[in-house]
This record gives C-alpha cells, structure tokens and sequence, in this order.
DNA sequence: TTAGGGTTAG
C-alpha cells in the first residue's frame, strides 16, 4: 500500500502522516488499510451476493463502513447486484458525498423510475455539493431511459450554468437524450458546437439519424467522420447495417461489407449477424451462409439470424440441418427464437409432423415455455398444410387468447383450404370484436368477392372507410 | 482514493 500524505476519514476525523503524535495510531492504520485494500480489491470485480453480504458484515463489525469512502466501495460494488441493493445502502448512509449521490442516481437510471432522480439531484444541491460531469451524464442517462425531454432540456440549462456544456462527455450525453427523445434538430446543433468530438460523439449523432430511419444523413455524416480523421466502432457501423437489414439497402450494407475487410475488422458476433441478415433479407442466402461460415465464433443469435433467413428463402430443409448442426457440432443451446426459425421453416417447407415435433422437443428438452408466437406458429405450420381442424384445436387448447396474427393464419387457411364459411363466420366475429387490424376486414371481403357478394363487399371497405382502417400496402425489401 | 459518454444481433 502507499503512504500518501492524503487524509483518510474515518469518522469524519482527518488524520495526516505528517502529524507525529499519531504515529501508532499510523501503524495502525496502516495495517487497517492493507486489510482495506484487499477488502476492496475483492470487490472491485463482480462479486456474488454472498460474497457482498459478508464484506458489507465485516464493514458493519468493524466500523468501517462509517468511512464515506470505504462506503462509496461498498456501493460501487452493490450496482454489480442490483440497483434497488444499491438505493437501500445509499439511504443508510450518514454522509453521503457526491461520489455517493452519482452511483445512486446512476442506478436510478436503470430502475423503472429513472425521473426519481431529480429529487437527488436537488438533495445534493440543497447540501451544497457541486454537480460535475458524472451527475450530468447519470442524470441525462435517467433522461434518455424514460424520454423525458423536458427534463433533458432543464439539465442542459443545468449544464450552461455549471459550465460544462461544451465538455465532451456531458455533451455526448446529452445529444444522445436529444436524439432518444426524437429531437434530432436539437442533437445535431449540439453537436455542430461541440468544440472537440470523439469516434463515441461521432457514433452518437450517427445512430440518431440512423435509429430514426434516417439513413442518408447517417451516411453523409459517416463519410464526414473519416474525413475528420475518426474510425468508426463496431456499435456504428452495426446501427448502419441494421437499417440497411431493414431498408433492404443491398449496395450500402455491400459497402460496409467491403470496409470491413478492408479495415481488417474481426467479423465478430454483432457485424457478422447484421451482415447475414442484410444478405439474406436481400435474397442472396448463398452470401448470408458464407458470411456465417467465416465468422471465427458463432453464438445463438448468429445461428438464429441464418435459420430464419434459410427459412424465409425457401430452404426449409437446410435451416432444420443449420438446427441439428448448430446443437451437435456447435454446441450452441438453442433458445426460444431458435424455435420461431424452426417452426417457420417446418411451415415453409411443409413439414407438418417434424414441427410438431420440434414444438414438444422445446419444453421438453429445453426447458423453454411455449410463447403466443410459438403458438401462431403452430396454428399456421397446420393452416398452410390445410389441417383446419388442428389449428382449431390448438387454439382452443392453448394456455392464452389468440392475438390478431393467430386469428389471421386461420382465415387464411380457412379461405385457401376451402373452409370459406368458417372463415366468413370467424372474420365477422372478429370484426364484431371491434378489431382495428386490416386484415380480418380484408379476407371477409375477399370471401364475399368469390362469391359475388359484391354488396357485401362494399359494405365492408365503407365500414374500414368510416373506421379509419387501411390496408398495409405490400412491399419488398429484395433490390 | 472510488465512476463516465454511443452499444448495435432472431
């Protein structure tokens, strides 16, 4: 340990190395702070909650804790374990600090009720304590977790009068708040005054025009990045790849494909599953796997993304190989999304009795609860296969209400399969429901509309009419 | 003497 000259508090008595008298109680002390140290140096990782529980005893037994800043420790540690753990030992303590007061907003940010907060932030001032860039970046996290604009726009006034509005942590913060709350106008000013800027500030004002579907400006403001001199992280280019995933920008994600190479970036989990789901949502599957077979390590979520896009490319068959595979070779533990990917790709390829099966085979061997859409999946593996009756039974069997989308696979089917009563019958029941979903509206007309029911069909698009209900047009993310 | 900004994936 160090002999610092600096005061150590205890009790809110100060000791200094320098006073002689003291010089056994020094001894002392020092002995008292190698068992502190390594006390402390337990609890710098993650601790297990036994592990805190004990630490916190010795604390109490021994009248450490009485040390604001061995507390502090204590309460650092705790945000590992949870939040609430963290709230209750703050409340305990005689004299906080600001230390004290930014761990407790902090882990305000990530309860339920961030905005609670603010009445620590008045407490501290209220005790004369000066807020510096840590308060400001906990707060205006609390801020951003529950959108709270208004309450953003009060700490930048905060931050002008404290002086550290042009700071480069404060002022990431804060353009990200902005950005979360859908104020783009306001982050992008900011961040065009902001005196230095890092690749995070960069990536921020990035990922709010992206994240806001705001693709070209993201772009535009990517190039300028590499002109200033900055890279971009693994986190922004991945917010680019999502939205052009998303927007089927083939060329763009090719782009990006192509940097990565060039910048010798390990494809690591996230830039290796954005780019297979970019290439399998724009139809090249043959690219999607050979990305996936380069990736160095490939987790549950890599797996995941190939099988869905297998499946919704037509090749059942070879996403239930991807499945076996992934459990056998891999060792990679499928989880509930694994078996969505499944079942859609049994539906795809019309293997009836194979997702049956694979529906048992998840709670019985993996433990995993059948979730609603587990169950849409399952009325629309029987719907397309024309087992009506099936899909009828699971419905009535199953442990929750059917949703909109289970109601609408069984229309489906019923109109494909020629069940056409059934279906009119169901859809003008779900409509009788007050159901603001176009599509039961949309199969009862198309119903009528075999029929020559046209009166009928008029009926209903006036009813969709006065009700505001439209129909989603249908497009295409394939270029 | 203890803390920090963006964090993205079926």
């Amino acid at each position: 340990m160090s002999h610092s000259p600096c005061p150590i508090f205890l009790s809110g008595e100060p000791f200094s190395s320098q006073d002689h008298k003291h010089e056994p109680l020094l001894l002392l002390l020092s002995l008292l702070m190698a068992t502190l140290n390594s006390l402390l140096s337990r609890l710098s990782s993650y601790p297990t909650l036994h592990q805190f529980d004990q630490i916190h005893a010795h604390y109490i037994t021994s009248g450490l804790l009485r040390s604001t800043f061995v507390a502090n420790h204590l309460l650092k540690s705790s945000t590992f374990l949870s939040p609430d753990l963290t709230l209750v030992l703050f409340s305990q303590l005689d004299y906080p600090d600001l230390f004290s007061y930014n761990i407790a907003i902090k882990s305000l940010s990530q309860t339920s009720h961030p905005l609670k907060s603010f009445a620590l932030y008045l407490s501290l001032l209220i005790r004369g304590f000066h807020p510096n860039e840590y308060t400001f970046c906990f707060l205006l996290d609390c801020c951003s977790n529950s959108l709270a604009h208004l309450q953003g726009r009060q700490l930048h006034a905060q931050l002008i009068k404290h002086g550290l509005n042009l700071t480069m942590f404060s002022s990431t913060s804060l353009l990200h708040t902005y950005g979360c709350c859908g104020s783009l106008h306001d982050a992008y000013q900011l961040f065009d005054e902001m005196p230095i800027r890092s690749n995070v500030s960069w990536g921020a004002i990035i990922n709010n025009f992206v994240t806001h579907g705001e693709l070209l400006r993201g772009l535009k403001l990517f190039t300028l990045m590499f002109r200033s001199g900055f890279s971009p992280t693994n986190a922004t280019l991945v917010a680019i790849l999502c939205l052009c995933a998303k927007q089927g920008e083939l060329d763009i994600g090719r782009a990006m494909h192509g940097y990565i190479v060039a910048s010798g970036l390990e494809l690591n989990m996230m830039l290796g599953t954005s780019l297979i789901d970019i290439y399998s949502n724009c139809g090249l599957i043959g690219t999607a796997m050979e990305v996936f077979a380069s990736m160095p390590v490939k987790n549950v979520a890599s797996c995941n993304c190939l099988i869905f896009g297998l499946a919704k490319n037509g090749h059942g068959v070879k996403a239930l190989e991807l499945f076996e595979q992934m459990k056998q070779e891999l060792k990679v533990r499928p989880n509930g999304v694994t078996f969505l990917g499944v079942l859609q790709a049994c539906t795809y390829a019309g293997l009836v009795e194979n997702g049956v099966q694979y529906f048992i085979q998840m709670s019985r061997d993996y433990g995993i609860m059948p979730s609603l859409k587990h169950y849409g999946c399952i009325v629309d593996l029987y719907g397309k296969a024309g087992k009506v009756k099936e899909a009828m039974e699971v419905i009535r069997t199953m442990p929750m209400n059917p949703d909109n989308v289970i109601w609408v696979a069984l229309f489906s089917a019923c109109r494909t399969h020629g069940y056409r009563e059934l279906g009119e019958l169901m859809s003008a029941s779900f409509i009788k429901l007050g159901a603001d979903d176009s599509c039961g509206y949309i199969l009862l007309s198309d119903a009528y509309a075999i029929r020559k029911r046209f009166d009928d069909v008029i009926c209903i698009r006036r009813m969709m009419r006065e009700m505001d209900i439209k129909k989603v047009p249908g497009f295409s993310s394939t270029c």
